[in-house]
DNA sequence: CCTCAGGCTGAAACTCGGTTGCAAAAAGTA
DNA sequence: TACTTTTTGCAACCGAGTTTCAGCCTGAGG
């Protein structure tokens, strides 16, 4: 049984081949990936749209991977490290405006938010966007 | 000549009704308040939906405004205050997942993200979800 | 091996936030 | 008044994501 499977069982999910390709391909990316980006890369394989976003919302309902929504207001899904599963994707992110692509800043922790008595937080999200280096670059 | 039209000359904007109207509104409001929730309390006045999606995005073109991603994907608009205009509301907001209102921490300036060498950062959010105090009563 | 139930997948239609194109109205300019 | 530019309103469109439903696969029980 692979480390992947493995992890499927764990979680009550049971590993079909496009949960398979789906979680692997996001490990492979090693960033956060849109539906689009993944979409894009599954589509040599035929994979269904709904299917697709099914998956995505699958993993992420059982702490596989986590969300963040950019500054495009399109959600991109990080699968979390083999070694420590179930991470909350506690960091912040950059997201390149130009290529749409979204890098995790494992090392930058979200900071504590004061909040006034009362209020319950369920989660949060800090987020840097503008040019990645090499967009940067490209254009003056 | 209002105060609010003095506003709106200083950055070449046309003082219409429709965008006193609209500004008016979200200093009333005196937080971040959705296209959706702008429409429903326009409506009576029977204001386009097109043309008010198209003040918004003029008004934060010209940075009397500032607009914020929430967990729910639809941007929050929030007035600058009035005096200090051109604030690029650089602090921490909170989005209530069951009423949908959002909440400027004005207290809660964003941290600074450092990025590795070449990154150019044109802005940042900070955003907690949860539920806020009314919300967490009236549910178990 | 067969059968049945439940989970998984795929196709189509739909919803919803937001945009585009274009024509009519309004305001500024001469 | 006539001309130009800006703003507004309408309709159609777009793209992300969801719903519905039928068909398929798989796994458990016989």
């Amino acid at each position: 049984m692979s480390a992947l499977d493995r992890l499927f069982t764990e979680r009550g999910v049971r590993p079909t081949p496009l949960r398979r390709e789906v979680l692997a391909l996001l490990y492979e990316a090693d960033r956060p990936l849109t539906w689009k980006e993944a979409f894009a890369r599954l589509s040599p394989s035929g994979v269904n749209k709904v299917s697709l976003y099914r998956t995505f919302s699958l993993l992420e309902e059982k702490g596989l991977v986590h969300k963040v929504l950019g500054a495009d207001g399109a959600w991109h899904y990080c699968a979390h490290p083999l070694e420590r599963p179930g991470c909350p994707g506690n960091h912040a992110h950059f997201l390149c405006l130009q290529c749409g692509r979204m890098t995790c800043l494992v090392e930058q922790a979200i900071p504590t938010v004061d909040l006034p008595e009362g209020y319950a937080v369920e989660g949060k999200q800090l987020l840097a966007y503008g040019r990645c280096p090499s967009c940067s670059e490209t254009q003056g």
